[in-house]
DNA sequence: GGGTCAAACTTGACAGTGTCAAGTTGTGGA
DNA sequence: TCCACAACTTGACACTGTCAAGTTTGACCC
């Protein structure tokens, strides 16, 4: 009479198992389908198949659901960067353009998860050490291909400081249409914008 | 028996004559006081002293009223880095670093607006007029100091676009924490960042 | 002046939202 | 077996944006 074993939902409302992840999926399905805007804590519940009270059981708040679903986005972030990393190739310059790459990509197709990740009015309220963690871990892969260029005479945290700004920036505006160029129409692409910079000799 | 010609105001309910403008500032200064999550359509009309329903006459809903509170964001940017342009002089790298201080400086002082009128998730439920005028004239105030720099050997635009970039995206990180180096606890100034950049001959 | 009328604002209502308190159901340990 | 506790539900509350309907006011026209 006993289920086949992975046969654990739809048989009792209560013991879901495993809400948390399934709530955090819910979450990130709503921020691709219909914006941030939209991000509910009652339609997380909804299409996770739960009552309305019970995200309050895993997360603090709607900002701890929030937190969560951000912490997942950094990781997700960070594959991004770590898959492009070398499509160029394995020189300094080409990891630059290569993490670059995965950085814009990452942003373009999970545009309101991008943007929930670096939405500080929420970061505000909240200081989960998860989400710390998971935002450490994508500044870390992009500060490893910048300590390729390290000591440079700038100053020493300079071309890091300078790559993340300029790619974040980039990033930013162009999710603001802001890439193209008034006048010739042209998408201005990311890695003209990348100063000289000199890598440290092997 | 008539008032004085001012008096225009808690006399009577109706016909506030300058409401709209009122409710902006109702909203700025919630912005200011309690950020972005805090700035509501009943509490900014509770605060102009009007009912609840009262700003429906005047805006298209809460994005109307976030349109107009960006639009006027927008000017007092451009007016930032308008009176920062010339403190370091005259050159044009002097000219880049005095649009860069008037940047960041709004950045810092209007916290939440500055992330209001970057918000693309409200930007793209709206799109008024006004609000990308506002929007461009704040650009052209940016493009007119990296014009001195073109035509680049880079390409036309990439100066502006680099600039733009490196300035918008360490604002971003700035708020968030992220121009502080990880390791030697120092804030790394903006201007240190700048690329080399050859001025146009005069 | 007196009447008309539209604009400006109010009041009241509605569906959603986040959050809390209290109840219900299932699980695992004594 | 029973009991404590975790997981979830139900119900309620204040608050939000938005709509419909009413009320007041000032301006315009004869």
């Amino acid at each position: 009479m006993t289920d086949a074993p992975e046969a654990k939902s739809d048989k009792n409302p209560h013991h879901h198992g495993n809400l948390r992840e399934v709530l955090i999926d819910a979450g990130l399905a709503i921020l691709a389908d219909e914006g941030l805007s939209a991000l509910t804590l009652r339609k997380a519940a909804a299409r996770a198949g739960v009552s309305h009270a019970a995200p309050a059981h895993h997360f603090d708040g709607k900002t701890g659901l929030l937190a969560a679903i951000a912490t997942r986005g950094f990781a997700t972030f960070t594959t991004y960067m770590k898959q492009d990393r070398y499509i160029h190739g394995t020189e300094p310059h080409d990891q630059i353009r290569g993490i670059g790459d995965g950085y814009l990509r990452f942003a373009s197709d999970q545009e309101a998860l991008f943007r929930l990740i670096f939405n500080t009015d929420f970061k505000s309220q909240c200081d989960d050490p998860d989400l710390k963690q998971a935002s450490k871990a994508a500044y870390n892969e992009l500060a490893d291909v910048c300590a390729l260029f390290e000591p440079s005479p700038l100053g020493t945290g300079v071309n890091e400081m300078a790559i993340w700004s300029l790619v974040h920036g980039y990033a930013g505006l162009r999710a603001f249409n802001k890439s193209i160029h008034p006048e010739t129409g042209d998408t201005i692409p990311f890695e003209a914008l990348l100063p000289p910079m000199q890598p440290r000799l092997p």
